[in-house]
DNA sequence: CGTGTAAGGAATTCTGACACG
DNA sequence: CGTGTAAGGAATTCTGACACG
């Protein structure tokens, strides 16, 4: 079976340190570790144990701030996220099978 | 008159440290920092004076680091890179002049 | 010329905790 | 619950210099 990286380009390296990441989302340093205790964001570490967010991430923790700003609570953004993520999952095993049937029998339209 | 922004996306972003350049090309840091010396990259820097790099300069340094491998001299990289400059505004100004001609008279084709 | 390295210092980041509410 | 802060330490980065060639 092949499995398709999902174009690790630009967008999800993990490459910004938590101070550069502070400056762009205009968050605190705080508020971004806090994110990560409770589990909504999850950035690389060095071998020094210094964190490394990816473009993705940056705009993931904005999001976030902005629901906790409407005064959602993280576990329920935990909550929103692990659905959307089984939606993306089932619309993603849809096509891979959908992928497999057009590789045997020929892809046909309508 | 109208500036474009070039597109001011992830690659161009200057967030990266340059620990995690060097692991993202190989280089080591000391080498880095030269080839900035000679000028042939061009780093942010945060308040406390830290190099931050973009994809594009990780990118412009692979691409150093294999001339100065071939033997070319870093003088004669920056002399490259001032020309292909110079190519380059010369290709946008047209495109420029271009564009208010056809504002005015309109765009026809051939 | 291009790169390695040891040196000393400054900036950056880390964790765990106390505080407020 | 979400965030600020002071505390102490560790990781990261900086510059200028000496070395080799």
């Amino acid at each position: 079976m092949i499995i398709l990286a999902a174009d690790s380009s630009y967008k999800d390296k993990k490459v910004i340190t938590i101070g550069i990441v502070s400056e762009l989302t205009g968050l605190s340093e705080r508020q971004i570790r806090y994110y990560e205790e409770r589990k909504l964001v999850f950035p690389d570490r060095t071998k020094g144990g210094s964190r490394r967010y990816s473009f993705a991430d940056v705009e993931l923790l904005v999001e976030i701030a902005n629901k906790i700003e409407d005064g959602v609570q993280t576990f329920e953004i935990r909550q929103e996220m692990a659905k959307q993520k089984k939606r993306n999952e089932a619309e993603e095993h849809k096509k891979m099978i959908q992928g497999q049937i057009n590789a045997r029998f020929g892809i046909r339209k309508k």
